[in-house]
DNA sequence: AATTTTGTACCGAACGATCGGTTCAAAAAT
DNA sequence: ATTTTTGAACCGATCGTTCGGTACAAAATT
């Protein structure tokens, strides 16, 4: 009984330096032997844990990451305030997770080289979920729905593009900058051509 | 004489396959025997075009790159019109440079994984001349220098975004969306808070 | 004009190292 | 005593790189 949960436990402590190598390196840069350096674990241990290998390492981190935008950031938009304060509080857990912009998205880092097909099911429905809770926001605040979807893929353009420019300019603030002004821009009444 | 000369032109031949493979595979994923398969040559007669190895063809491909930034992308800045056609003028080259979105951006594959501290000189030195000269082109129609630097950052934010996104959700309305929105999105007049 | 030299392009084979993945018996924990 | 966990050796494959050598055309020499 425990011993299940034990392993279940076992695989979530070892999450985070996971999350750290993959969003760092990508699938194609993490070897196993980082891995094992990085976890404390044995290559052995490692495939005790996760039998599947690397692929399984990555879906449970997906899984981990998909747990986070429930009930971290998506959870924010959930409160009192108008649409505004509520993207404000969402871009402040984004900031914290993502450690103002120094770390990259995993996300991201998926989809380049030989993971890209494996795994772009999963990112694109995590990502369609959070754009969809962003739009469910704006819709929520009178805008259009057409509108309200188009500005949330905004909305995780400017996330992900920050991230991506943060990291090559080494600025975190250009990524605090593009947080801040996230809310506004989203809700900004449209100024048609 | 000739010698030199057709050297580096026979450099430049094999340039394409490789922005092609470093672009959607990254510094990690890319491998001498893939090299080796989308040039056309073996391995050892790769190293005798690149010496330096696998470096020296990203810096061989980055040198490429920055050509294209000055002769086409910041060229397209240049010209007669106000700011917004010049920058729609850009626009264009870009979605032609990325297919429409298809295509990853090398600079942003380059800073994931091992290969990150390497490039980060040029890759940062090429986006600073981007950012520059589209500041340049703002504060040429009128704009405050400071918020043309910081409108310079939204436009490359909101490029790298794009085409993360769209390779990621594997819709290319997307790049083509944000590129056609730029124009407006840079031009607009500062709404303080 | 014929021959030799030079330099470039190219490749097969192999190097040591590391890759992801497996096996298994000892050790640790229960 | 049984189960869980692990270190270490090992697998075939592939990694980036290098070496020895061939083919060929232009340049230099005779």
């Amino acid at each position: 009984m425990a011993k299940q949960a034990s392993k279940q436990a076992s695989k979530q402590v070892h999450v985070p330096p996971l999350l750290d190598l993959f969003r760092q390196y990508g699938y194609d840069g993490v070897s196993l032997a980082k891995i094992a350096q990085a976890t404390g674990l044995g290559k052995a241990s490692l495939y005790h844990h996760f039998p599947g290998g690397k692929d399984e390492m990555v879906e449970t981190v997906l899984a981990t990451l998909d747990q986070w935008l429930q009930q971290t950031a998506l959870a924010a938009l959930e409160g009192e305030g108008d649409a505004q304060t509520r993207l404000g509080r969402m871009g402040d857990r984004i900031s914290t997770a993502y450690s103002q912009g120094q770390k990259p998205c995993m996300l991201a880092a998926l989809m380049l080289g030989s993971a890209k097909d494996a795994f772009q099911p999963q990112v694109q429905n995590l990502l369609r979920r959070w754009m969809g809770a962003i739009a469910a926001v704006l819709t929520a605040d009178g805008m259009d729905s057409t509108l309200a979807q188009e500005r949330s893929e905004e909305a995780l353009v400017a996330i992900q593009g920050a991230l991506i420019l943060a990291r090559a300019m080494a600025d975190t603030t250009i990524f605090e900058r593009t947080l801040q002004r996230l809310p506004q821009q989203l809700c900004r009444s449209s100024s048609s051509a």
